[in-house]
RNA sequence: GCGGCAAUAGCUCAGCUGGAUAGAGCAACGGUCUUCUAAACCGUAGGUCGAGAGUUCGAAUCUCUCUUGCCGCACCA
């Protein structure tokens, strides 16, 4: 139920004539101040056209309207404060939450439509670090919270998985690599490999030579290319599909670079027929000045494709096998213009689904300030931030609960949750500076902080087992309940706006919110107390917990029952 | 040089479509476990919201200028 619009429709019979259903709406808003209602009018506005003092305005007002449905209506300066009837309320918001359960806050505005998502997208060969966290995180948790939406999505593994450091790689492989070497720990050794071959082609240059041949052979459908080169993919997927498991994250599909090659033509023929290439310098480009743009070069003066054209390959690939309702793209912030570039192009095609292409930008996490790189060597492994994380699950495990049963898996769910929820509980524009220590803080306003709240509320209906929870009628006086009934009644919204803005951290601030006014009640209130109002509070603990563990999996975070 | 993003407490960040004394977490200091998990709760202290101008009854929020930092600016992805 919106109570906005209840109080809405309130004031609306002492404003007619003054402002629409709509304004009176829009200008509702929540104090910030707890002790001033749930829902304020400012009559600030109306002083023009009533002629008066705006506090005037709110006395006059609270005379003409009908409060016997709030619990009371107060003027505070030129503020209409409501208050809502929290009996009421109690029971409508508690009854709709364990009648709907996991259900609760879906909506189907998305009727179903396809959403591609383009994300993780590491390349073959080199290491998952924590700038593709990023990606792979964000990019999961949109498509949870699509889904949420009503959407279909599918999400995409861009795999980079072609390209001329294939030719290198082969080469490196061939003249100083090993067969058990690469089985044993394939991105270690290929990366090895690789760093070799440009320490060597300083005094070497022959070297390179013998790589493009390799490329060539590789392109032409050599045997011997094509199977190293889907063996390195193979092993570099492996690796890959490890840290996913312990990240929880799957994919739908794997269309890497080299899918599209076949598929690249197409996209010049097209752009041809359509008349939008031009030549420049050598190389052929669609011009954007309309779009205040520069040129989008789409082959290169020796006639090679370039990233772009696989893209363009890629949308449409989509449109053709998706029919996608928005096409969006995990991609690191520093790639905002090329993707106006590509949007603008595919808009030129008169690709129906490029005016809902979005590119979902994201701030770099850099270490003391500078990017990272895997070739100066400032890169963090994000499977070794991930296990220091379980590691240290482990430890306060031994410290604070060492009976614990299922205790190595409780410590990977409160290990990697700590690890995702600390990347989305900031906007994703935010830059972050890597800092290890931050990352595996398990206090305050972190992810085991919502897991333990939502393990508190485990734990107590555990000792109410027995007791029949009600999934109507539960009414809670108690006034240390509000704010965590009001949080839960906010759930919804939240699906809608972090949707709206592709904003997994709209979901984490909401946990956040929801976990501390639950552990406020928690300490404050004896929930297992034996009095009338003890089933209603069971019912709030139950639908407490059960929209913690769904905001929770809207970010990919387990929540444990125990821990 | 042009364009984008950012700047709020010692540190990390919230602050919704402009609204009532600018809020959290961490760190500091003090308090709360014989009672539902203290990974928690309560309190104290801490800010000329980068600077300046403008719009407005009202600006951290909108506009402009400037400063600083990061990112990008066709034959990489």
């Amino acid at each position: 139920m919106d109570y906005k619009q209840v109080v809405a429709d309130a004031l609306a019979p002492a404003l007619t004539g003054t402002l629409s259903a709509e304004d009176i709406y829009a200008k509702i808003e929540r104090p910030k101040d707890v002790n001033k209602g749930d829902y304020a009018f400012p009559a600030f506005t109306l002083a023009k056209t009533f002629k008066k003092a705006p506090q005037q305005i709110a006395t006059d007002l609270v005379k003409q309207i009908d409060t016997s449905q709030f619990d009371k209506v107060e003027v505070v300066g030129p503020y209409l404060n409501f208050f809502l009837d929290k009996a009421a309320f109690s029971a409508q918001i508690l009854g709709q939450v364990l009648t709907e359960g996991a259900d609760y806050g879906q909506n189907q505005s998305g009727k179903n439509g396809n959403v591609p998502i383009d994300m993780s997208s590491p390349n073959i060969a080199k290491p998952i670090s924590m700038g593709h966290l990023r990606s792979t995180v964000i990019g999961n948790s949109i498509a949870e919270i699509l889904k949420k939406n009503g959407y279909h999505p599918i999400k995409d593994n861009h795999l980079g998985d072609w390209g001329t450091q294939f030719g290198k790689l082969i080469t490196a492989y061939l003249k100083w690599g090993n067969e058990d070497d690469v089985k044993k720990d394939p991105i270690t050794n290929l990366v090895k490999y690789y760093v070799k071959f440009h320490k060597e082609d300083v005094a070497h240059p022959e070297l390179d030579d013998e790589a493009r041949e390799w490329f060539k052979k590789l392109e032409d459908g050599d045997k011997q290319a094509q199977q190293l080169w889907s063996w390195f993919r193979e092993e570099s997927l492996k690796a890959f599909k490890a840290i996913y498991d312990k990240l929880g994250v799957q994919f739908d599909t794997y269309n890497g670079e080299a899918f599209y090659n076949d598929k690249m033509q197409a996209v010049v023929d097209e752009l041809k027929a359509k008349g939008l290439l031009q030549e420049s310098q050598g190389a052929q480009v669609v011009n954007l000045e309309k779009y205040d743009l520069n040129p989008a070069l789409i082959l290169k003066s020796d006639g090679a494709s370039l990233y772009i054209t696989r893209d363009i390959a890629t949308a449409m690939y989509r449109e053709k096998t998706y029919h996608p309702a928005m096409n969006l793209y995990v991609v690191g912030s520093e790639q905002i213009y090329y993707f106006k570039q590509l949007k603008a192009v595919l808009t030129e095609m008169g690709l129906p689904s490029a005016k809902n292409l979005h590119h979902i930008p994201f701030g770099l996490i850099t270490v003391n300030g500078k990017k990272l790189s895997t070739r100066s060597g400032r890169i963090i492994l994000l499977d070794a931030v991930l296990d220091d994380a379980i590691e240290m699950a482990q430890k306060q495990i031994a410290e604070k609960n060492p009976d614990l049963p299922n205790k190595a898996e409780v410590a990977q769910q409160v290990g990697v949750g700590a690890i995702i929820f600390g990347d989305l509980k900031n906007e994703r524009m935010n830059s972050i500076d890597f800092n290890l220590a931050e990352q595996l803080k398990f206090e305050g306003e972190t992810g085991p902080y919502v897991q333990y709240a939502h393990a508190r509320a485990e734990s107590i209906l555990r000792k109410a087992s027995g007791v029949d929870v009600p999934t109507s009628g539960a009414k809670i006086s108690d006034p240390e309940a509000w704010e965590t009934l009001k949080a839960l009644a906010d759930f919804p919204d939240v699906v809608v706006e972090a949707l709206k803005e592709f904003e997994p951290s709209d979901v984490a601030k909401y946990a956040i919110r929801l976990a501390k006014s639950f552990n406020k009640y928690y300490a404050h209130s004896k929930i297992l107390a034996e009095d009338a109002e003890k089933t209603a509070r069971l019912a709030l603990v139950k639908s407490v917990s059960t929209v913690l563990k769904e905001a929770l999996r809207l970010l990919g975070v387990q929540a444990p029952d125990e821990m």
